[in-house]
DNA sequence: TCGTTGAGTCAACGGTTGTTGAGCGAAATG
DNA sequence: CATTTCGCTCAACAACCGTTGACTCAACGA
């Protein structure tokens, strides 16, 4: 155990560190109002009061554990479009961050977890409609932002059989048409 | 109010209905944790002991109050299909049952909702499955049924705006062509 | 070396929640 | 009319939760 001698400003950052592992693991897998305190506290072999001390309330460490990465930026034709979006879901399905799941898992039930999600889904949308020309860009994007968020509830959180039996390359791949479906007319 | 003359029987119904609508709208608009037994019981002008009496504890009103319609039985062609799915779409957009918001509400954070929700959508998907033919039949019919469960959770729990701005129609007539690219070649 | 800082613990409070048991009063029953 | 039934309320309990304040002790700076 040479944690002991870690001089003061490493041995926090580490503490921290478990503690936002635990919360995210917990809120990821519980959601919001199931995840308590104690059992974050608990995982991150911490007293509870310590989470306080760090991060003010539970409100806060939620904030602070779904920390999200941002959407990166715009600019592609209709095939790399679509690829992306397929891509995201390879990624979705091997390694999606517990953060995003933590997010997810809580946007149904927790308020501020809902405004997150919207914001987020509304920046990919953005995105998207950049990406996507003709009629109605803006409603393509939406929708096709929508069936990656259903696929990924589907699979991720609600765990569907029907989802978890095939490989992410079959599911890309039979879900490839409904997306170009929705890309504009070429440029 | 002639509410106090009424006999015995048909009093008790009343209530236990007043019961289960409060319970529904509840649980529908905050999911199974932040409902609680007091405001189901203040919303129905009840005692909360009395939710008890009736119901036992709250998951036996949950699951009471959640009760939903059976899926309808099979054997449609390609056509036919996409057009019952839009169909249940604009159901769902204009009046989607509550008692179907409360379980899909909760789905994500509440265990016995998702359980639902997975038998709920493996119907859908059996369903779906009989109709749709080909290779990957029972794929494609868990990808429409995400789909669905998609654009279902962004516009009733997540109220995006860019899916509230528009008509059901208009969602309808955009989202087809992807729900088409998932029917099988037809019969 | 000595005083200060700060990581971490301990025990407790106040509030909320699901749940219970005793009891009231009006309707049903004979 | 007397008695039983039962819809319904009242008051309380036990458990759990987020949160707080006082405290301990080792690392740090002068």
């Amino acid at each position: 155990m040479s944690e002991k001698l870690l001089p003061r400003a490493e041995r926090r950052r580490r503490t921290e560190g478990r503690i936002l592992d635990a919360a995210r693991t917990l809120f990821a897998e519980l959601g919001f109002e199931r995840t308590t305190i104690r059992a974050v506290a608990r995982m991150a072999e911490v007293d509870p009061a310590l989470v306080m001390q760090y991060f003010g309330n539970k409100q806060e460490l939620f904030r602070r554990a779904v920390r999200v990465a941002p959407v990166p930026d715009a600019g592609l034709d209709s095939d790399e479009l679509v690829e992306y979006l397929l891509g995201t879901l390879t990624l979705k399905i091997g390694e999606l961050p517990q953060s995003s799941l933590a997010m997810l898992r809580s946007m149904l039930t927790h308020p501020e977890a809902a405004a997150s999600a919207r914001e987020l889904l509304g920046r990919q949308i953005d995105r998207l409609a950049d990406s996507v020309h003709g009629e109605d860009a803006r409603l393509r994007a939406a929708l096709m932002t929508m069936i990656m968020l259903g696929v990924t509830v589907g699979h991720q959180l609600l765990e569907l059989d029907e989802l978890r039996e095939v490989s992410q390359e079959e599911i890309a791949r039979v879900l490839r048409p409904s997306l170009r479906a929705l890309t504009g007319p070429e440029v």
